[in-house]
Order: C-alpha cells, then sequence, then structure tokens
DNA sequence: TATACACCCTGTAGTAACTACAGGGTCAAG
DNA sequence: CTTGACCCTGTAGTTACTACAGGGTGTATA
C-alpha cells in the first residue's frame, strides 16, 4: 500500500532524483514521511506519476502536462482546452518530423558525394564551407 | 574586410551572443580587438562561423561541429572519420523520425477518440491516467 | 551484536546550446 | 554635446533532468 520512493520509481520507470525533481517544481505534492523521514507514497501518487510519465512519453513538455492535469482534476470543465493541448502538440510533433525528413535528405546526399580519399578532396567538408579557404 | 561581432552576426544569421558564447567555449578563436576594445573578424573568421552554422543547421551537435572543423583543418587527413560522423548522425537522425511517427500516430489516435464533452468523458485525459481514480 | 550493504536524505552543480539581462563603454550623426 | 545604436564583461536563466558529496536508515547475515 505505501511506496518507498524506489518502489514508486521502479512501477513507474522514473528515477528517483527525478521524482524528487518534480516534487520540487510543485508537480508532484510533498508526500509523507515515515519515522524515519522517507518519502511515503500511495496508489493516487502511483496514479499521478504514471500520467505524468505518459504525457512526458508522448513529448508534452512539464508546463503542458502541469496543464493537462489541473485539467483532469476539473472533471466537469470542457474537453476543448485538453483537445486543443493535444492538438498544437500534434502540429508541433509533425513540422519536426519535416524538418528531420529535410535532414535526413541533405545528409543523404552528403554522404552519397563522399567517395572517399582525403580530407581535401572531401565533399561533405567542402558542402559544409561554402568557401574553403 | 573588417567587421564587427554584428556585422558577422547579420552575415551568418547568428546571434551576437551566440558569437561570444563560441568564443567562450573555445569554438572560434579569441579574435582581434579595436582601439576600442571592439572585436574585429576578418573573411576567414567568417568561413569558419558560416561552416559552424551550416553544421549547426544540419543538426550536428557542437562537439561533433568540433570534430568536424579539426578534422577540415588537416586537409591530408583520411575522409573516412568525416564520413563515420555525418553517417552516425544520419542513423541518429533516422531514428528520431521513427520514433517521432510513432508519437504522431499515437496523438492522431488520441485527437480522433475526442468527441468533446466534458474532461469526465474525455478519452484523451482518460488515456492518459490508466487508473483515473 | 556488529557490520555490511542497499537504500534513503538534502543540497548543489553539471549537462546542451544558447538567451537575457545588468551595468557600463564607444562611436557616428545631428 | 547629446542621442542612439552598437559594443563590452559577467552572471544567471532556460528545459528536463542527472550526478555527485556527505551524510542517515533499515535489514540481513556472521
Amino acid at each position: 500500500m505505501a511506496f518507498t520512493i524506489g518502489e514508486l520509481g521502479k512501477a513507474t520507470g522514473t528515477k528517483v532524483e527525478t521524482i524528487r525533481y518534480y516534487e520540487r517544481i510543485g508537480l508532484l505534492a510533498k508526500p509523507e514521511r515515515t519515522s524515519g523521514n522517507y518519502r511515503s507514497y500511495g496508489k493516487a501518487e502511483l496514479g499521478r506519476l504514471s500520467f505524468i510519465r505518459r504525457a512526458r512519453d508522448l513529448g508534452f513538455p512539464l508546463d503542458q502536462v502541469r496543464a493537462l492535469l489541473s485539467l483532469s482534476d476539473d472533471r466537469t470543465h470542457d474537453c476543448a482546452t485538453v483537445d486543443a493541448l493535444a492538438r498544437d502538440h500534434l502540429i508541433e510533433v509533425s513540422r519536426k518530423i519535416a524538418d528531420l525528413t529535410a535532414l535526413q535528405r541533405e545528409l543523404t546526399a552528403l554522404l552519397d558525394s563522399c567517395k572517399g580519399g582525403t580530407v581535401e578532396e572531401c565533399r561533405i567538408i567542402e558542402t559544409l564551407a561554402p568557401r574553403p579557404v
């Protein structure tokens, strides 16, 4: 029923330091302490931390996670705000994919141009330096 | 022939603070100074900074940029090291694209499941929280 | 009972790659 | 001679952790 910080970490795939960090920045409430001053967690904290980790895995930055958490606390709130957050995030992710794909193409072209030899003849270096002085 | 830091920044699309930062970490050499203690740059520095920016645009981290720079200085060096750096970076980029694409799929599914209404019925929040306590 | 060992505590500093001040100095134009 | 744009140094902030240092706690074993 009660976990130590290490057990909570194992259960959620979170490092102990990360949990303490989340507490420090107010993402997790300060938990109860044992007589020996150990943090003691229950099921509620397990749920909350799972939520945070899942949102992080989906790439939401911490401030958006914070927003999602406070939205999820108000069960009667309109769902549209949540939807908008997720939608913005999706746009962001799609933009990153497009950027990286362009990069991938450029790097592939760069590598294709390399026929070995010395740096002097190297097209990669040449491409990077517009005017090899 | 001689640029101020601001002119160099404009010419390479780099912020003044970033140039000073590159100097601080030793990526750019300490430049000459004018009588009024202003940094003074020439064509060589312009080339070097352009190289750095181009490599950064291609997503190379600074330590790899540093490696590329020192490789490009030794014109007789074997090109294979450069090739390997670029190849590793391409693998890295491809991995990121795969990760983000998986994420995109998950987010799209999440958004598709949202039919509006209140947070209580919201599938997005539900999906994030495995057990809504 | 002693002691080894895994785990916990706080607090601080480090990571990448900048960015943003604060509090000043320099230079060209009007 | 003053205004304004630019430059200087040095420090601290950003994101999301991660890694100590220097200690305390709890349990299993000799």
